[in-house]
DNA sequence: TTGGTTTAATAACCTAAGTTAGCCAGATAC
DNA sequence: GTATCTGGCTAACTTAGGTTATTAAACCAA
């Protein structure tokens, strides 16, 4: 694993320059790729916390089993993502972690995040942040799952992905790969399945979506972003606190001790890892 | 305001024991405390992050407005919690945030925080686990909203209050106030106002809670808690993380530079900061 | 190939919750 | 005092989405 191969460097990146140190504190986390097969639990719901994790190949989801035998799924991972952070607090998982489709995933420990909140408070800030946009994402899943309708919820939920999947470079065009059964899409958007269909088949009808198998077009995205009443702050806004705080450290780190490669980014922009 | 008027410090130290700095940089949490009424909007959707804000008298909100011209309400703040560190992330506000009553909150700013970061890993770890938390408490919501019947949301939501006002010796025998309308209810549950009143009737029915204006009486909490499928893991955990890094500094600071109130608590306890 | 399994589409029917409206009880205002 | 307003309760009606069932197509294993 170098440094281009790094989804997680190059995200940070994206919003704020890295020593050398840091670089090497996030390289970390991917120390111990493992190969994982499409259906793997990852880890159980009430499963001891002992590490995190971050994917680097493949697609992966959360979720927690109910009570009437049902399902609800509470977040989808992509290349680049952090797994199980929300963990850091608790003692058992509050829920299971499956791939979707066979991947690669690499652990790291408690100690390991401790050790980067010791050293780096650029990148602490960062995870931070990472964890806030988390939190950010889900609040925005929380208000259609409560207010919108069937066609809202698939709408926002494909429009999201959409948008995702273009920042990793896996979307062009309205097209894209979504290996999601409708099953599944019903227990991320709190729907039956028939009702999935029914929804698709809606949008089929009015030409805003054409979903054949695992391939997904969206003939014209923003009607769709439209439609579910999508607002992307919640996606695409920088880290203000983040820039600041390099400024504060330059500032006061100036002088022969100052780090190599301390420059501002003109801008700082968006970051995707949630 | 002294080190016992501090509901943070009181939260912090239920879990992890703080050094006189530590004490002293979470005070400064609550240096600017600010006199607001009922109704005051503490700030508005899509206005500038510039600060946040801790509560330490009365109840608050945070809300969206949505485009039909209803309105979800995220999240209940009571004394003691941290509002707005979401935003962190983020350039404007993704919710508004209202007083439901008169109180008292301080602003603090990104830079405090970051000073934080900086100064105490402890601490740092424990904000952390603040955000962590919050995130499971969305988690939960999300989980209701999307998957449960009224009188289960209803059910779950005023359990999670109880549990909450208890900690902060707020309730008592099942009994306490929650100054909330049935519109504002709905707003929460993402129910109408006139189903929430439906609701309150069939409990009132079958003797699960009793409602008059303001107060609450819940005659059997854990029958509501069964029958909202309550399950407190996502309230009531240790902070293992930060038990591991007292433990982890003691160790590499052992000596004479040692600090002098680093002892291990007995057993981590939960922390309600969200 | 066959037969089993998963996934999807559609129809028929059912139910939980939304909507609208009317009414009453406390507050608050004049 | 009376008028007004807000919050809450109930009833009647509507609707979005759930449930069950059937069929067909795709996929997979032997």
């Amino acid at each position: 694993m170098n440094l281009q191969d790094s989804a997680i460097v190059q995200q940070f990146q994206q919003h704020c320059s890295l020593t050398e140190e840091e670089k090497v504190l996030l390289l970390e986390l991917e120390q111990n790729p493992l190969k994982v097969n499409a259906g793997d639990i990852i880890w159980q719901e009430n499963s001891k916390v002992d590490q995190f994790c971050t994917i680097s190949q493949g697609w992966a989801y959360s979720f927690r089993n109910l009570g009437d035998g049902s399902r609800q799924i509470l977040k989808v991972y992509l290349p680049g993502d952090i797994i199980g952070m929300r963990d850091f607090a608790f003692s058992n998982r509050l829920a299971g972690v499956a791939m979707i489709e066979e991947g690669i995933v690499s652990h790291f420990s408690h100690e390991h995040l401790l050790k980067i909140f010791r050293h780096s408070t650029a990148l602490t800030a960062g995870l931070f942040a990472i964890a806030c946009r988390q939190q950010a994402v889900l609040t925005e899943r929380l208000i259609y799952l409560a207010r919108r309708t069937a066609q809202q919820r698939l709408a926002h939920f494909l429009y999201e992905m959409y948008l995702r999947l273009g920042r990793i470079g896996a979307a062009d065009e309205g097209r894209f790969r979504l290996p999601l059964s409708q099953e599944q899409l019903g227990d991320i958007l709190g729907l039956s399945a028939v009702h999935v269909s029914r929804t698709f088949t809606a949008f089929r009808e009015d030409g805003l979506v054409l979903r054949d198998r695992h391939r997904v077009t969206l003939p014209d995205p923003e009607a769709l972003a439209q439609l579910a009443e999508f607002d992307g702050g919640y996606l695409n806004d920088a880290v203000p606190a983040l820039f600041f705080d390099r400024e504060w450290q330059s500032h006061m780190l100036a002088g022969p001790t100052a780090r190599s490669d301390e420059q501002m980014p003109g801008k700082s922009k968006a970051a995707s890892a949630d």
